[in-house]
DNA sequence: TGTACATCAGTGAACGCGCGTTCACTGATGTAC
DNA sequence: TGTACATCAGTGAACGCGCGTTCACTGATGTAC
């Protein structure tokens, strides 16, 4: 019987999650400082690694229910709606998701781990391209499963490029303002092409 | 008469932006040195300080450099194209430079700037615009200028977005053998949506 | 052309600060009987 | 149920290292006459 000390280390872990998760809201990943999170969350610095292995570890669990929580935006904004729908709809929440998340969203991408990615994160990256393989499969029947799979990485990673870069305020980035419209655009090309390809 | 001190400041701007170059060329941006640089460079760590502003201002340099170097090699791969297959070159030149010049197009990404980007710096960033508006305006006469100039930002994030990617090898990211392939099926869509959306 | 002084590029040791991680310790939780 | 001992989560001061930038100094270049 260890559950008390089960029950103080999940907390912990929680407590510690929670923490991190607002301080990267608020102030983003670069500015995240282990004795900053830990005192936030109640604890001493050292506790940090007794619940996780190292900072890295506990900025890839924000990042899992970062991931989650996009996921969930998501399936939401595609429920019931056709191929094409759910493409448009997959592009633009995506853009709504990276805005309304600004710092919790870059922290998905700031983030390198030398480590090999974990089983319960890997999950979640799959989830985010079935939200796009769905609307693809019906959109394109014909194709297999492997050319669904590499067709939702390009379709996503595009999309990305063109929120990240506008997000970003680079030079080559567009202006906010004419994010849905170019997004808008962009998605339609490619169901026009989709369905050019298709005959 | 100051003819031999500027011949001198002159040479050591070169010689550190070498080394830079060097540097990054080898180990990546994150990797930079002032000490590594200074030593490569054959003068003293603090006349890093007399030739630029500080290291971000050096890392500038090198940054507009490889754009150049970028813009040179895009500009060789339209030269003589229609413009379908100028934009397939683009795209094709752009994954080929990146992957040939990693650590250093990384670096163009990765450099945080908080200061305004100088104007020799920006004639630089217009020159790649310029690249994709060219074909672009030929295959869309009907465009305004800044249509175009939108147009081509999100074309440019999305390939740049598919390219980074694949490179970064993430999981979203699509595998370095398919890149060519998915880049020219994924113009081509553009090019079939810009020509129906001319109709 | 030559001399005396002034300037300023270049030197490199020292500054200054940040911050993830460790580790000897303690007190709460768990186990044995 | 209660006592004695064992374990281990949690503590927080100290470690350890990295590295951009500064600054008093010197020697080369520039100026004045």
């Amino acid at each position: 019987m260890t559950a008390k000390r089960d029950e103080k280390r999940k907390i912990l872990r929680t407590k510690l999650i929670d923490a991190a998760h607002n301080r990267i809201k608020i102030n983003g990943l670069p500015e995240l400082r282990a004795r900053d999170v830990t005192s936030d969350a109640g604890c001493a610095l050292g506790g940090l690694y007794t619940a996780f292995d190292d900072l890295d570890d506990l900025i890839l669990h924000v990042n899992a229910r970062t991931l989650h929580r996009l996921n969930t935006a998501l399936e939401k904004a595609t429920a019931g709606r056709d191929p094409s729908g759910a493409l448009h709809a997959l592009a633009l929440g995506y853009a709504a998701f990276a805005r309304s998340n600004r710092t919790l969203w870059d922290a998905l991408f700031e983030h390198r781990l030398d480590r090999d990615t974990p089983d319960w994160f890997q999950s979640e990256q799959i989830s985010l391209l079935q939200n796009i393989v769905g609307p693809l499969a019906r959109l394109q029947p014909a194709l297999t499963e492997s050319e669904l799979h590499l067709r939702a990485r390009t379709y996503f990673s595009a999309v990305h490029g063109i929120v990240s870069m506008s997000l970003q305020g680079r030079f080559v980035g567009i202006p906010g303002k004419a994010l849905r419209a170019e997004l808008d655009r962009f998605v339609e090309f490619i169901i026009i092409g989709s369905a050019a390809q298709a005959d």
